[in-house]
RNA sequence: GGCCCGGUAGUUUAGUUGGUUAGAAUGCCGCCCUGUCACGGCGGAGGUCGUGGGUUCGAGUCCCAUCCGGGUCGCCA
């Protein structure tokens, strides 16, 4: 084995071009693929630039010849040759580097690999529990470094934004308080406090409101955040977060702002223009319209309201579920009458997931409407349906009766299956949107009370307040969300800043006031030393990556990622510890782990 | 916690009604090769069929249980 002792690194591989051609550089990397012909062999040479083209002559003489036929893939070298041009017939136009390489004088081998488990390079079709048991040989793929170092670029491009608008990053702790809204929180046991736990924070929520009170102004914080929550492949149990709070604005500024900051990170990252203002759209209209408070505006296919249109019908589902107060609604999938019997039966299946009953049809073909439940519709019944949803020769009406949630959530996420299945969505598009006015509460129907929708800081608009006391449902939050492609990548409100105001939004999610003073007393306290008015907002930085990179899972701009069940397959995290670490920690019971 | 999908050489996989020695590609090892770039040619090694149990003369295949991974509903203020 050879030491780098005496070299040093001239270029990195990638950057290598005609403009090198006549000079002696010194290489480092991996070796990513060799093809050995006998007396010449030609290597690709990788580093995290790029990768090129290394060449070895059996003219170099014996002893480095014989190192070079040793060479296998992921052998880390360090090579001193001469760049080339490649003549004409022998250009890689597949390569960055590809019209020229390097004619190696002198190899040094620094250090051996085992043939890896998979193969070093993009668009491999490995197992993922593979790829995160060697997580660093798949973190060694290129489009893996180009998805962390984008990451990288990204938050850069958000502490430049924001440092240069005044803001200033402050950490906030980690081992924190427990709160008893929201997700689960992961607990740390305190040694020296027996039988006290901190909490790993879900958001750093409450210190950077603290921090407003203290006369900070504008913070800003990229940071980690936990919920002991199950996972999905836009959910990790830790996840990062570029969260922001500002003091004397108001929701316009914010929204501004951060639609620049957004704009300014994909145009640098992406070379995207973004176009501002983003559209923006009430929390209302954005259910009613698309049954979802982050739709994916990328294809319109919205929900058609049809309980007008329908109404007095002989058939008795439509007719139960609108007595009942319910609705019924429709999408028109355009130019898809001749739908197969089998894939309606898969949607039916479908919306049963999401909690609707049943899914009725309408297919308009050349040979009239075929339905199985046309026959209980009146000729003008049939008219107003096909009037009300503009539906032509060709199409087909999915409809769904039920209460509005459920029609919402059913119908919204049909409307996105039949978007993909019928490939509406042009996955080059860049649609953003700003969600607004949502409902400050919602009705928890297990617990029987009311709950934060964003959290309980969330201010009301003024002119909801009084509503507080009378119907919490018709309350609307001065909240907003930033949604891009359908996926909530960001949310915020303006906060209440008023010792009052805010206990009693805690008393109308069913906070007495003496657990209120418990859990958030010294929020309440600093709010009667003079506290600004203040707002902010929180992006998922993993999730808007996510996006960036054109991935469906944010493992795959993490480094270190987990999986659905929340182990690390690299490390074997979580473990079990020794019972001298449990004593320290004056936890008594340890559930012993099944094997 | 529910539902769905998957687990067979290092890797990606085929495997029919349950029937001879589980097949392929790629990788790996050896030999040959001076213009390849998914180099090529010849040869070779490599399999607890996730695990445990059951049915059967016989199980990769059927049944039960279980583990692991993924998607999703619930959950995620």
């Amino acid at each position: 084995m050879d030491t780098l002792t005496g070299l040093k690194r001239s270029h990195a591989c990638g950057e290598l071009g005609k403009a090198q051609v006549g000079q002696t550089v010194t290489l480092c990397g991996w070796v990513s693929r060799r093809r050995d012909h006998g007396g010449l062999i030609f290597v690709d040479l990788r580093d995290r630039s790029g990768m090129v083209q290394v060449v070895f002559n059996s003219e170099m003489g014996e002893e480095q010849f014989t190192k070079a036929e040793s060479l296998r893939n992921e052998f880390v070298i360090a090579v001193v040759g001469n760049v080339t041009a490649r003549s004409a017939e022998t250009v890689n136009a597949n390569m960055a580097t590809g019209e020229i390489e390097v004619e190696v004088t002198e190899l040094r081998i620094l250090n051996k690999a085992k043939t890896p488990p998979f193969y070093i390079q993009d668009n491999i079709d490995v197992d993922e529990t593979l790829r995160l048991k060697y997580r660093y040989l798949d973190l060694r793929r290129p489009e893996m470094q180009r998805n962390l170092m984008l990451r990288h670029q990204v938050a850069k491009g958000m502490r430049d934004f924001l440092d240069r608008n005044g803001f200033l990053e402050i950490e906030t702790p980690m081992l924190t308080k427990s709160t008893p809204e929201g997700a689960r929180d992961y607990l740390v046991p305190s040694r020296v406090n027996p039988g006290c736990f901190y909490a790993l924070p879900q958001s750093p929520q409450i210190f950077k409101q603290i921090l407003m009170v203290a006369g900070y102004e504008k913070y800003f914080q990229i940071v980690r955040c936990f919920r002991d929550e199950d996972l999905r492949a836009d959910r990790q149990p830790e996840f990062t977060q570029l969260d922001i709070e500002m003091s004397f604005v108001d929701d316009e500024y914010i929204l501004s702002m951060m639609e620049e900051m957004v704009a300014e990170l994909f145009k640098n990252a992406l070379n995207e223009d973004i176009k501002t203002p983003f559209l923006r759209m009430t929390w209302d209209e954005a259910m009613d319209k698309y049954g979802s408070d982050k739709p994916d505006l990328r294809f319109d296919m919205p929900h058609i309201n049809i309980s007008d249109a329908v109404r007095g019908s002989n058939f008795k589902v439509f007719e139960t579920v609108l007595q009942a107060g319910g609705v019924v609604k429709a999408i028109n999938v355009k130019g898809y009458s001749n739908i197969p019997r089998r894939e309606l039966d898969g949607l039916v299946e479908f919306v049963n997931i999401y909690g609707a009953k049943g899914l009725a049809w309408i297919c308009y073909t050349e040979d009239g409407i075929k339905s199985p439940i046309a026959k209980f519709f009146s000729e003008e019944i049939l008219a107003n349906i096909k009037e009300t949803t503009q539906a032509e020769t060709g199409d087909l009406l999915l409809i769904i009766a039920d209460k509005a949630p459920v029609v919402a959530q059913a119908l919204g996420a049909l409307r996105l299956e039949m978007g993909k299945r019928r490939n509406l969505i042009d996955e080059n598009k860049l649609s953003f949107l700003w969600v607004v006015d949502f409902p400050m509460f919602e009705y928890d129907e297990d617990d029987k009370r009311w709950v934060a929708m964003h959290h309980p800081f969330t201010a009301p608009r003024e002119e909801d307040i009084e509503l507080l006391d009378t119907d919490p449902g018709k309350v609307k939050a001065k909240a907003y969300d930033m949604v891009l492609n359908g996926t909530e990548i960001g949310g915020g409100s303006l906060r209440i800043y008023n010792r009052d105001l805010q206990e009693k939004v805690f008393k109308t999610i069913g906070l007495t006031s003496e657990e209120a003073h418990e859990k958030f007393g010294f929020m309440l306290n600093a709010f009667e030393y003079g506290t600004p008015p203040h707002g902010g907002l929180a992006f998922g930085l993993d999730r808007l990556i996510m996006i960036m990179a054109k991935r469906s899972s944010i493992r795959d701009v993490i480094a270190f990622p987990k999986t659905q069940s929340a182990t690390c397959i690299m490390t074997q995290a979580p473990s079990e510890v020794a019972p001298k670490q449990l004593r320290e920690l004056s936890i008594k019971t340890a559930v012993i782990a099944k094997k």
